[in-house]
DNA sequence: CTACGTATTGAAAATGGTTTTCAATATCAA
DNA sequence: TTGATATTGAAAACCATTTTCAATACGTAG
C-alpha cells in the first residue's frame, strides 16, 4: 500500500508537467502511516522527526496536491484547523465528531445518501459533493459525563 | 416581529447581567430586515448606512451574542465567511448550495434526522448538532452549464 | 553525461477573517 | 446624580494558511 501511493502520486505529477521530489514522497510517507484526519501541522511535526530539513510550506503545499492527486480528502470540521486523511479508494464517509475529546468515528449510510439524492432532485439541484457531520458525545465522554 | 425579537434580546441581556445599547437594538433590527446567511461584513456594510458611526468590531461582537441568545444560527459553509441567519423558533433545516452562483436553499427532512440518530445510536453516540450541506450546481446554473 | 529551463524548496513575510486591546463613553442600580 | 462597570470604536493583534523570492533540484534535450 505504501509503494503503490508513491507510484500514483509519481504517475500523478508526471501527467501534470509536475516534479517528483524527495520531500513530497518523504511527507507521503509519513501521512500514510500517520494517523487519520491530520492537520497540516500535526503532519509537518510528525515529519520533522526523520526528516528535519522539510520546511512548514512544504508539508502545507503536499497536502493539497496529494488533495488533487486524489490520494488524499481534505476536511474542515468545526475546529478551525483543515485536516486530511488517506484516501485509499473512491468510497466515502461521513463523520461522528465528539465535543468533548475529539474522537472522530467514520460511518456510511446509503440510506442517508439516498434520501440526500432525493432532496436534491426535488429542488433541480445536481450534488457534486457533501458534508455530513454529526457533532455530541462519544460513548466514553458520555459515562464520564454522569 | 421586529419588536419581538428586541424584546428578546433585552430580556437575554438583563438575565445575563448585561446591559442594552442602541448600538445592539440597531444591528438586530438590520440584521432581521436584511437577507438570510449574512456574513459579519455584509452586515456591517448594511448597518452602516443608517448608522454609519457603529463600528466593525461591535458587529463581530453582537452577532456572536445574538447566535449566544438563540436569535442567530451561526454557519460555517465554505467560502471561508461565517454566516448568520435569524432564527424565529426552534426548528431546524439543512442547506443546498450552489458552487457556481451561491445561491443557498434550504430544506428539512425529518427520515435523514432520523436516520442520523440511528447511526448515532449504533455508535453510542449522543448527537448534540449536525451540519448536512450537499453542495453542487442548482437549477439555474445546471442550464446555463449546457 | 551535461547543460539548461523551470518546477520546487525553505524561510520569512503577507494575507484575511476574526478577535483583542485600550481609552473613552454609556448603562443602570443604588 | 453618582459610581461601578459593561460597551464601544479604532487600531493592533491573532493565527491558520498562502505567497514571495532567491537558492536549489529535477528531468529532458542535445
Ligand atoms: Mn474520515
Ligand atoms: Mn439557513
Ligand atoms: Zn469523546
Ligand atoms: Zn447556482
Amino acid at each position: 500500500m505504501r509503494k503503490n501511493a508513491v507510484e500514483q502520486l509519481s504517475e500523478y505529477l508526471a501527467g501534470q508537467g509536475l516534479r517528483s521530489t524527495t520531500q513530497r514522497d518523504q511527507i507521503l510517507q509519513v501521512f500514510i502511516s500517520a494517523g487519520r484526519h491530520l492537520s497540516a501541522e500535526e503532519l509537518y511535526l510528525r515529519v520533522k522527526k526523520p526528516h528535519p530539513n522539510i520546511g512548514y510550506a512544504t508539508v502545507y503545499r503536499t497536502l493539497k496536491l496529494l488533495a488533487e492527486a486524489g490520494l488524499a480528502d481534505e476536511r474542515r470540521f468545526e475546529d478551525g484547523f483543515t485536516r486530511y486523511e488517506y484516501k485509499a479508494s473512491d468510497d466515502h464517509h461521513d463523520h461522528l465528531i465528539c465535543t468533548k475529546c475529539g474522537a472522530i468515528i467514520e460511518f456510511e449510510n446509503e440510506r442517508i445518501e439516498a434520501l440526500q439524492q432525493d432532496v436534491a432532485r426535488k429542488n433541480h439541484f445536481l450534488v457534486q459533493n457533501h458534508k455530513l457531520e454529526l457533532y455530541g458525545l462519544c460513548g466514553d465522554c458520555r459515562k464520564k459525563d454522569r
